[in-house]
DNA sequence: AGCAAATATGCAATTTTTTGCATAAAAATA
DNA sequence: TATTTTTATGCAAAAAATTGCATATTTGCT
């Protein structure tokens, strides 16, 4: 529904390829959006067709040809229109929750497994988030500007998955009293 | 992916309606799972097809037959089965977040109003849920048992929404100082 | 030197979700 | 009493996401 508007957003700040988006989804902003390559090369080619973007073909040497998209007028204009909407309220699907919510039916150490599996992740995400807030917050105050924006939602990565951990050692204690 | 699934939780809990699972999933279970109506009535005909739900046609005076829908014991073993697989990390995907992303391309009141819409939705939904935590936490041990797992995902519900709030706090500052 | 992993792009089929439409009675509100 | 909201169910078309397949080079590791 909105990939499209999350790539306008990203190429507006950076032009890229689709593989640049790719690593851009998950390197720096997977805590609030999450595509594959399928779907992104799907939707480079559909912007590209309705006007939003135009195509630069970098060729390589010996490399296939470098595909760098960028906003055209027509999609910076679609970008404008969709960023007054007023957003609808974040749908959430978690499995993880669902599984739990479930755990009568479960042995207590396939539960505690599959959270110990998923806190990794999030540890792992909450290092990489606070390596790049500290790489921000070590930027003198003028190059810190353009990156405001970015860094107000990287705290809600930070805040958000430092949540979950908090929540993980709460059930953690509850399913070691079991 | 697993609405099926996470159906087939709500209805080893308690038999139900498609509406009673609409409500469920509306008014307990949304800080982790969302449905419409038109998805939960599609997934339960083909469940229902498939096997894995029995369907019990209460007839009432004068209003249409409610419909019931309980595990049959293919669904009792589709649900073991699923429980025990490894859940993947949850997808997000929050419009909201993009929208802030590209906030130096939008009018800053536009920007608090998206958060100050989306703040009265958070406590709301935090008022909800502590209300349903205190309901819990009122009953005597022996009826608490049962509710045990649904009770560690109410926790996440409210660690989770009290997150978002938490960093909407930090955003207003920030914004404005602007 | 050989193998795995990362870089880089894409098509096609299937599944899932969303959107729009449709009906109809009961309960609540003005 | 009239209108709106809630209860209650569902079909069909369109959009979006997932899964499986396919290709080819470069880089890093053993």
């Amino acid at each position: 529904m909105s990939l499209k508007h999350a790539i306008l957003v990203l190429l507006e700040t950076e032009p890229g390829s689709g593989y640049d988006l790719l690593k851009r989804f998950r390197e720096h902003i997977g805590y609030f959006w999450n595509a594959s390559h399928q779907q992104i090369y799907q939707q480079l080619k559909w912007m590209h067709e309705a006007g939003w973007l135009a195509l630069r073909t970098e060729p390589q040497q010996g490399k296939p040809d470098r595909k760098v998209y960028e906003l055209t007028p027509e999609g910076h204009a679609a970008l404008l229109e969709w960023l007054a909407e007023t957003s609808k309220p974040q749908k959430v699907n978690d499995s993880l929750l669902v599984r739990l919510y479930g755990g009568h039916l479960r042995e207590a150490d396939n539960i505690r497994a599959d959270i110990a599996h998923h806190r990794k992740l999030y540890e792992q995400s909450r290092a990489a988030l606070l390596a790049i807030e500290q790489h921000y917050l070590a930027l003198p105050e003028a190059e810190r500007q353009p990156y405001r924006f970015p860094y107000l939602t990287l705290r809600r990565g930070i805040l958000s998955v430092q949540a979950w951990l908090d929540w993980a050692d709460e059930v953690d204690a509850v399913l070691n009293h079991l």
